[in-house]
DNA sequence: TTCTTGACCGACCGGCCGGTCGATATGCCA
DNA sequence: TGGCATATCGACCGGCCGGTCGGTCAAGAA
């Protein structure tokens, strides 16, 4: 049936892939498949079901099953950079920021959990193929603002300046990445309580990236720097 | 039952199962081919050639493709728990044994490549389901290992007592095994130019987790504890 | 020697896969 | 109105897949 906008029969451009259009239904319907089930596991026959079409329109749209699950990657990448903006605060102390961006981030990846396991398939299968690509689509700048935080904490001094923030911030990125991708095994570990709770591990992981593991030598009140401004809220 | 040695043809029971024996060559060339390619797209026709057996004689083996991947899956779970030994150090303090154990796993990771990998592609596609095996076969004993070198130096009074040593154990895994599956996707950002270097990136996630990345408000020289000993040897 | 057993093989099967081929239906421009 | 491109479909194809079948061969038991 035609009728795609409200009352308005445009014919709309291909620049923004609509639900309902066709095209968009079977993007859909391969994103689901493909981050469900993997490459070759999503038949065409089973994508075209899905998004109620048949296989033979899949084929007019795409011309292999391999430029549609590109385009279903391409897509995947841009989802996952364009919501980065509000993981980025520009107020508060670097523990507060980055305690945001840890909570933030991996709220990201839960909430496009999908998209997230395509991509994560995606560097285990063809991590030297595809590296380029998904760094500089995916977590590019993603991964360069985190940095930036970073440096700034550092410059001004409230930052140890004898790490690299590019260390900091795979740290920080990796054990979100392994916490989203492991819960299920995390689960089975008596000693992992916190496995089903993503975030209790952020507000863990933070204070751990802070503080360090160390016991602290003889005065304690600097490390109460991030401790205090986790509970109070006056600037 | 003794003289088996050099020059007589004695039979191998199955016990060990060993490389020269063809269900030994099917498994090996199982393994390889699962961990490179995925379930899916290694073929049994594949797997048989490479082994050097007719399809038909892997079917007398193994009853199933299914039944093939569990046994391979099986190995590699063995093989990743068996070498964990001399991960655990125990001697020095907590800051030293934990830096071995950091670099000592990263080094598993990738001594183990394949097997690594495999265990990685089973957890992304089938956790929900597999979740409790590989917690108990592969990272389970490891795990709590771990756990209590942490415990330990808490209660030495040496770590800080104020942090789940669970908490402390996944962040230290997961940024080793997201830098091992990452690697590709470091390499081409411009600030990760530690990527091609895990040594390097281990030794810093020692230095991070031990002090913490806050700036040390007053006295650094507790935090030397961790710093000096990573550079001079005299106790 | 004969019988039995298990490792092993070439050839084969039904089924599903990715992909193709006309045919139709629906606008849009003249 | 007629043409023309586009969207969509059912039916089909060759090929590979997991799996099966009947048979061969060698070694031990009798």
């Amino acid at each position: 049936m035609g009728s795609d906008m409200a009352g308005k029969t445009s014919p709309v451009p291909p620049l923004a892939p609509s639900v309902t259009d066709a095209c968009g239904r079977i993007l859909e319907a391969a994103a689901k498949l493909f981050s469900e089930q993997g490459y070759d596991a999503a038949s065409m026959n089973a994508i075209a079901e899905r998004a109620n079409v048949s296989k033979a329109n899949i084929y007019h749209h795409f011309r292999t099953k391999d430029e549609l699950y590109l385009a279903v990657l391409k897509r995947a990448c841009r989802e996952h950079t364009h919501l980065l903006d509000d993981m980025v605060r520009n107020t508060g102390n670097p523990a507060e920021r980055l305690r945001h961006f840890i909570a933030a981030h991996m709220q990201k990846l839960y909430a496009q959990s999908s998209v997230t396991r395509l991509i994560l398939r995606e560097l285990l299968e063809n991590g030297p193929r595809r590296g380029r690509q998904l760094a500089e689509e995916v977590i590019g700048e993603n991964f360069a603002r985190l940095v930036g935080i970073l440096r700034e904490g550092q410059l001004r001094g409230e930052l140890r300046a004898d790490v690299d923030p590019a260390v900091v911030a795979t740290v920080l990125v990796g054990a979100n990445v392994f916490f989203f991708q492991s819960a299920d095994l995390l689960r089975h570990l008596p000693d992992a309580g916190f496995a089903a709770d993503p975030k209790r591990y952020t507000e863990m992981l933070a204070l751990i990236l802070l503080q360090g593991v160390l016991q602290a030598p003889v005065g304690n009140d600097a490390t109460n720097t991030a401790a205090t401004d986790s509970q109070g809220g006056s600037p």
